[in-house]
DNA sequence: TCTATTAACGAACGCTGTTCGCTACGAACA
DNA sequence: TGTTCGTAGCGAACAGCGTTCGTTAATAGA
């Protein structure tokens, strides 16, 4: 059988001529996903944009990623551990409980385009047990029953994780808008919106139009805060014996 | 040109022999989207599927809707003008403002798919509108400043969306499991979550392992109505001189 | 050195939203 | 009454999607 000397017929071309066989894992796969996620937004993210990402095709991704919600699932839990968890002080479980909430909306800002992955998945990564037992265990040392504590942890991470969703729609249609500026956009969404409001007939809508720069006036940061303190301040009146 | 008597060649057949040009309307392709919500979940929704309903092709549709995200805020002003909203009586507030909520919560829960596109949108439909009058109106005419009315205008509806859209992706999840029943899948649900946390390492989660039935004993309306009152206590602590 | 395993990957399937350009109806105008 | 014209309807196609299939080739184990 020597047919080595016969020079290969044009469809039977070698794949790649060099350095066959590159380097591709889990970890790399995901690292350039929360890139794209980053660079290019979520709506971007696609099996074909990582799998360009490494010169190949998507079918060279599923030998390490069951498919694209598991790669979301890997590139939100990776997210999830930059969130940095102080030593639990029931005594400043208000104070602490605070801080987490905008440590954790930092973090979903900061990689705006992923809060679409959070609500889409029920949370079961290392990182999301590791931040449910901190605010679990805080509620419940500071002397919360269990049953509460479970229902107020999981209704703060609901209020997260909504708000970082909403935050991360505007981004998208900052993106599409083809802005890049966050204060340009927002302005000049605001001024959207307090004209769609003006319009409005004010004998059907008298308060909507009477109070149209109260309804504008805060931005994504200060409306968070708002709801941030309305929920501490419901949970506090559900701890036992606080003065 | 008399070339009437010559019969049509075959690659000339007429479109549609009988009853050419059928009605279609905007308020048709959107009460049949909501339909197949309602019967095939959102993720059936399609340009196509819906097109499919009055037997033509997807670029029929775009005679009546821009677009499918059109047709989305279409089918979600639709559904929102289900809720009914009682005459405002602000002595009354924070009854009318929790039976505000629940009776939204009703209605997207009903139409449970919808809420994934009620997070992806800014509320700009006439009912939507309609209903921040009422919760605003409410609000000021209870006593509060315009601010704070906005403030917590905005994160009731937040949480309501919020959670909303968090059922609906526990029904997709339902749907794709095959399951029709909501409470065997809460069940089945519930059971694979606290096997997960009864296999955690007790010495890192300690809590989370220690109180697992805590964890899993409330369902979803249970979880809402628990966070409804969080927020009804936050905001009459904002109220002016509340007894 | 031979063999079994498996990562890599080209090609394709069936799906999506959307656009193009043609047809033919209904209304308006001559 | 005859003609024109705007436009709803719609078949076909485009570019992109997630995923699967089957083949190739490099490596690990015997």
């Amino acid at each position: 059988m020597a047919t080595e000397d016969v020079p290969l017929p044009p469809w039977r071309k070698s794949r790649k001529p060099a350095q066959l066989r590159r380097q591709l894992s889990q970890d790399l796969i995901v690292e350039a996903g929360l890139r794209i996620v980053d660079a290019e937004g979520f709506d971007a993210l696609s099996m074909r944009r990582v799998a360009q990402e490494f010169d190949t095709g998507p079918a060279s991704l599923y030998a390490h990623v069951a498919n694209k919600d598991e790669l979301l699932e890997l590139i939100y839990n990776r997210v999830l551990g930059e969130i940095r968890l102080p030593e639990r002080d029931p005594g400043r479980w208000k104070e602490q409980l605070r801080e987490y909430m905008l440590e954790v909306h930092r973090v979903l800002a900061k990689h705006s385009d992923l809060a679409r992955v959070a609500l889409a998945n029920i949370p079961t990564g290392e990182n999301s047990i590791r931040m449910g037992e901190f605010v679990f265990g805080l509620l419940i040392e500071a002397g919360m029953s269990p049953r509460d504590a479970s229902l107020s942890m999981d209704r703060i991470s609901l209020y997260i994780v909504g708000d970082a969703y909403e935050g991360s729609v505007h981004f998208a249609r900052m993106r599409a808008a083809g802005m890049t500026d966050p204060q340009e956009y927002f302005e000049s969404f605001i001024g959207q919106i307090a004209g769609y409001y003006r319009a409005l007939p004010a004998a059907r809508f008298p308060h909507m139009t009477k109070f149209v720069d109260d309804l504008v006036a805060d931005d994504g940061e200060q409306r968070f805060r708002y709801g941030l303190e309305l929920l501490l301040d419901g949970i506090e009146a559900r701890m036992p014996r606080t003065p």
